[in-house]
DNA sequence: CCTCACAATCTGGTCAAACCAGAATTACCG
DNA sequence: CGGTAATTCTGGTTTGACCAGATTGTGAGG
């Protein structure tokens, strides 16, 4: 069994079983047999999916898969192994990111560096370059929004909206494709760097509001409407 | 060999020791031995390093611990196995914490429904309790802020917020030693929700935001200076 | 002495068979 | 029908083995 698929597998297998049993999932040596592996190979895909609070083990009873799969572990999990965020959940990732970056543009205004600026500078003028060859901005989006969180000098924003960004990247490649869509991207990222360059940090805050209300309309064109009050 | 404190340990000598190897760490063989405990054990501890990407597992060659440990998961699994955050981080925790309750106040008092009241009201009941008793919040603070998230209807949301609380949980138990404390705390969240109750975003936040300017001076006091802004 | 190819060794990946002790279930007796 | 005793089941853990590629060691030839 190649172990690519296998934890995505068994982890499906598990949610389904086991919400047909009163959150029960089968024992290990069902699993084994279920998927022509060994008690062993079953056990380190568990050992993961507990650590990951999808799942736990209770000796000498069984494996319970818990209802309310949470954490940030969990997400990045579902990120990495290929279930895509539900709709209704972008929108809720967009608002996030709205909680995020629009204070982080704030406190970057105030504690960006010198390094941070020429990071800043480099990720624009790689984002210059791909514009001019007709290509999108793609990931070079991402990079620019993570070095304002980095300009905040938190450490732990950082990890956490890295971790985040992570998820949503699936869905952002979309966005990219449309070259009016990326060159206005641009040029807002444009002013938002003079603005954290001026140290105007109420300025760069409104101009990442408007940044990303743009994102926000998009999705609404996209997918179903929005949630009540995002 | 208890699985108690298992992870931590075979942790902490992989990255100690491979940092004295170019990176790579002991074979599962030597592992074994070294903790006493089967391969099989061994190896479910390595699967869930490697899914947290604190290790790299490169079949017929060896175990390389990632030298940039970073994103969320890491930070959760530290906080897991008990490492302490450095004091830095804490402050960093704090000010991601305002970031994100202080919106939640706001977003949840005008989005919270008859559920999220009676959840906040319970909780508010049951630290009356232990209040009563002589006892300190300890988890019910968390519970109390998680609530808030969770009022804000925004499922994203709860899960960054859900799973990283549980980071600083360690550290603030020793806020709540304080009888002063706890009961200030407390009713400061009863203000808040009576604000919720109202449906007075400004007011909600602006409680928190006192609120959490609490826990900031507490940390100054008892901790080294505080980073440059936050 | 250096180089290159071959052989022994080491490594992670995987499997199979057992034993343990407590939980869960079944069977049986009053 | 109720309750207890016997049995089955479950996760936890260990041992030992085999595979195939990666790594290392060795020795012959230049």
């Amino acid at each position: 069994m190649q172990q690519e698929d296998f934890l995505p597998a068994i982890t499906a297998h598990l949610i389904e079983a086991a919400r047909a049993n009163d959150g029960k999932a089968p024992s290990e040596r069902d699993l084994a047999e279920k998927f022509q592996v060994s008690r062993g190979l079953v056990r380190e895909a568990l050992a993961i999916l507990e650590a990951m609070q999808v799942i736990e083990r209770r000796a000498k009873s069984g494996i319970y898969v818990n209802d309310g799969i949470g954490g940030i572990e969990a997400m990045a999990f579902f990120a990495r192994i290929g279930l895509p965020l539900e709709n209704r959940q972008i929108f809720e990732a967009v608002e996030v990111r709205k909680i995020h970056e629009i204070k982080a543009a704030e406190l970057a205004a105030s504690r960006a560096n010198d390094e941070n600026y020429a990071r800043l500078r480099d990720v624009l003028a790689r984002s210059e370059d791909r514009l001019r060859q007709g290509e999108g901005l793609d990931k070079l989006d991402q990079e620019f929004h993570l070095e304002i969180v980095r300009a905040t000098q938190n450490t732990v924003f950082l990890n956490i909206c890295t971790s985040f960004y992570a998820l949503s990247h699936n869905r952002l490649q979309v966005y990219f494709r449309s070259p009016e869509r990326n060159r206005r991207s641009h040029e807002e990222h444009q002013q938002i760097f003079d603005a954290l360059l001026r140290r105007d940090a109420s300025l760069a805050s409104a101009l990442m509001v408007s940044h990303l209300r743009g994102a926000m309309s998009y999705w609404s064109e996209i997918l179903e409407p929005p949630p009540a009050g995002a």
